[in-house]
DNA sequence: TCACCTCTGAAAGATATTTTCGGTTCGGTG
DNA sequence: CACCGAACCGAAAATATCTTTCAGAGGTGA
């Protein structure tokens, strides 16, 4: 894991949200009623002390300092300043837009204006909390695989194969798996120099997990792309890319934020992958695009 | 406990420059050094202790406490959380830069955020360009379909699962077919009442248009999802929804962004149906994901 | 039911901030 | 030139705030 101690405020504060999002599952009960007050009213908690946001929230000092420790600041006295300068960049910035849910009587108009905003909400918080050091490593790992597998089961199962397809066509040799069986029989044919990718929004999908595991008992090198970077999955993962989570609700499952934000982060794994091998890619592209050319049109009519 | 702290960092942050420069006059020699280091690097500052800034200066603590009060905090606390706010709004004001192609040389987070930003470009661009009165008529006629074929080859294969996993969690009948064989056999067998939608960025896909021509004679009510709404997949196409297109380049193939235009439409056709039949959807997406719950690990909170 | 494990807050311990207080400097004055 | 007073300054005490520890509460699975 690469330890960036350099960034001060523990990274971009307009991110925040989004952290308190995706790490709001893996918190205790205190600790989310500390990151939901904090991620409500940052202004109003960046001018508590510790006690004050402790008896705020009903909770006591040290599930305050927990928490501030959780979303990746040193202690609260730097969580703290984060809120304030979330606060003042709030206040000079926009209003926010929909936040409302999609309602059952919404009109369709309505639907679809709610529906972009919240997906482009969602590429805007991955881009956020995406680990670049991460994604640079298992770009590097990619670029230089002998073969590559993919493994993800239902609507990650798509995005996998998104992936796959594009990696194929810039002439990397890679498969995408959903039956969990063949992904472990493939997944045990990886060597070091191989790299295996998990798909899992919930990181806790024992069909996705266990031939990530195969592989990387194998020497592989892994990658998984989740929302939960603490769950079962990364132990197995050499780097871990994390998509992020926005609030589910009735009439929109989280599927599909989660979709839009795996497609992002596997968006980015392919155009990494496609600068660093520049060389063969280009023309790779050039020549699946000529041979796809003659399907259009040709036999249209 | 009371929240009085309303107009919480006194003042303005944005002034702080400048009451520097008001005050400075009235100040002794030690307090001008604070407060030059404050005005002239507020983020890095906002980084110290009252004792580092102190050192920093070459002052002692009480100078520096001093200087906070002069320049109407009521502590030092509380100059670093404004200093901390102005240093998000500075670093925030020099952001959005982000308009060009992305680069073999990119470094890989000018990847990541250009990314994200065409893509939520594409997707404001396909929401403003979507007819509600097309996307209407398509929901309407999927709500009350006995069962909805779907077409899709390649990229808008993987969009055309996409949408039948989440049409199959809501209670209705719904296929994918990217075998384009297999997509004919299947849509002769449609009748007046069915749905067949055709995804094809392009519009000129001929596996893809087939099979909609011949749900189209067969009296399907036929839906074309595509790019070019002037393009041959329209000739059988009963209601078109017009995906949004932006410039491919040389790295981002056009298939991305065609995609996630895609996706929105097919969203926005998703919770169109969900809401329709809320009655029968809501339990079904509730049962679904009873079923797969236990597929995940228990690790969950 | 019982053993075990996690979560939680009270209180002790460590830091940071504020205040106090005495020493220093500097300009004026006898 | 010696002395005085006032403002200035910083060391260290006092206070506030933050962090850590620890033992009990509460829940979970066998």
């Amino acid at each position: 894991m690469t330890k960036d101690a350099k960034e001060s405020f523990g990274g971009p504060v307009g991110s925040l949200a989004a952290k308190v999002r995706t790490l709001a599952p893996s918190m205790t009960r205190s600790m989310q009623r500390v990151a939901e007050a904090v991620a409500s009213d940052p202004a109003g908690c960046a001018a508590l002390t510790v006690t004050g946001l402790a008896e705020l929230t009903g909770t006591s000092e040290a599930t305050v300092v927990r928490t501030a420790r959780l979303l990746g600041y040193p202690g609260y006295r730097d969580l703290r300043l984060a809120l304030a300068g979330l606060a003042a960049q709030q206040q000079s910035g926009r209003a926010p837009a929909i936040t409302t849910d999609i309602a059952v009587d919404d009109p369709i108009a309505d639907v679809v204006a709610k529906l972009a905003y919240e997906e482009q909400q969602t590429l805007a918080d991955t881009a956020a909390g995406l680990d670049t050091g991460q994604l640079d490593a298992a770009v590097t790992a990619l670029a230089g695989a002998r073969r590559t597998d993919v493994y993800g089961i239902g609507a990650s199962g798509l995005v996998a194969q998104d992936l796959t397809q594009k990696l194929l066509r810039i002439g990397l040799i890679a498969h995408a798996h959903s039956d969990p069986h063949l992904a472990v029989t493939n997944a045990v044919q990886l060597r070091s120099g191989d790299v295996a990718i998990a798909i899992t929004h919930s990181g806790s999908t024992g069909d996705v997990i266990e031939p990530l595991r195969a592989a990387f008992e194998r020497g592989a090198t892994t990658v998984a792309i989740t929302g939960r970077p603490d769950s079962p999955v990364t132990q197995y993962a050499d780097h871990v890319l994390t998509t992020s989570t926005s609030r589910e609700t009735e009439l929109r499952p989280a599927a599909m934020s989660s979709r839009t934000s795996q497609l992002l982060v596997v968006d980015c794994l392919f155009v990494g992958v496609a600068q660093r091998t520049y060389e063969t890619a280009a023309p790779s592209l050039a020549a699946s695009y000529e041979a796809l050319a003659h399907r259009h049109r040709s036999n249209s009519r």
